[in-house]
DNA sequence: CCTACCGATCGGTAGG
DNA sequence: CCTACCGATCGGTAGG
């Protein structure tokens, strides 16, 4: 699969960003790593703002995308969707960790509306996860726990593996996203003994 | 209690690198909100990437000093020491969110060599955390999970709480402390129908 | 702690 | 996609 220069120009700066932070990414860094002169860079986009709105548009898509397929599973059970929305969402961020974690940590450097949709977006995805999580609280033996604190606590521990993982890691993204499910439908799963 | 103007540059600069990250800004933005002229600034500080290095090396002081002052009660089982180790580690984010999210997200700003010190000091931390769940392994009830994994899942989420964090907002420190504490502890707590 | 100033680098444009 | 260039801003210094 061949990468169009504009292609190119998102995944370098998708790395750059995540390694140096966007402020401290010039124009002339990104253009270098694509091996094209600082100001052709001008020829295939309008402004370095516009390719962080790339690669968080693009990485805003994966997340929404990959819940929603989850979400079609309707016959599941809500420790089942719970657990494939984490697999999911591990894969996502292992797949492109630049593209995660510009979008994890990047927009606050956005124009004042496109922050605000960011943030929209992303409250709408909290949301799904929250649901879940309430479901299981209604009918499928969770416990009755704060879903709210519940929620941000499973997302940040996720989000938090862009900072860490390494492709050629003890653990793959598959073993990490299994153990990380188990770990948590564990934790939101009610004892017998707990009192009602 | 007067804050003297030193101490005043660091808990200003702790705010605006929180607010828009080290890189993006700039003395005169420190200077400003301190009152003072921008070129004032470095009547107090060599460069500003001392104000940086002295604003992480609070913050990994506040975290050690806490792990440490729970790390001294040897009698509590593990499930306790760890509880209380989640507890002092939301007091010292929620305590000083600048000062925390400074130390945990600007750090790869600085120099190599405090680059390094930053790192190691981080792992040590976690390596606290780490001992904690394997005692609790050996002899405390605890899941033979992969110990590294829970770690990295529960600091990771503790970690998360200065990005969404409000003194104003519905859980007190306290509260998110305590429901953090009992989601993982419960996490770990092996069931009794599980297989050895 | 201030005013005045400096070289370097920034994002971006003109014209080909 | 390149060369040449621009105004703005950056971190930091001199001298008081």
């Amino acid at each position: 699969m061949v990468e169009t220069r504009r292609q190119q120009i998102d995944s370098v700066a998708g790395a750059l960003f995540r390694e140096r932070g966007y402020a401290a990414t010039s124009v002339r860094d990104i253009a270098q790593r694509s091996g094209i002169q600082g100001a052709s860079l001008y020829a295939h986009v309008a402004s370095k703002e516009d390719v962080l709105w790339s690669i968080v548009q693009g990485a805003a898509r994966r997340f929404h995308d990959a819940a929603s397929a989850v979400s079609e599973h309707t016959d599941l059970t809500a420790a089942d969707r719970l657990r494939r929305m984490i697999q999911a969402h591990v894969a996502v961020v292992t797949d492109d960790l630049g593209q995660a974690s510009v979008f994890l940590h990047e927009w606050r450097h956005l124009s004042d509306s496109r922050r605000a949709a960011v943030l929209a977006a992303r409250d709408t995805y909290e949301r799904r996860f929250r649901q879940v999580i309430e479901d299981g609280q209604r009918s499928g033996g969770f416990a009755t726990v704060e879903a709210g604190l519940v929620t941000r606590a499973i997302l940040d521990a996720l989000n938090g593996i862009c900072g860490w993982y390494r492709p050629d890691g003890r653990s793959s993204p598959t073993q990490i996203a299994d153990h990380y499910a188990e770990l948590f439908i564990h934790a939101l799963k009610s004892t017998p003994e707990d009192p009602p």
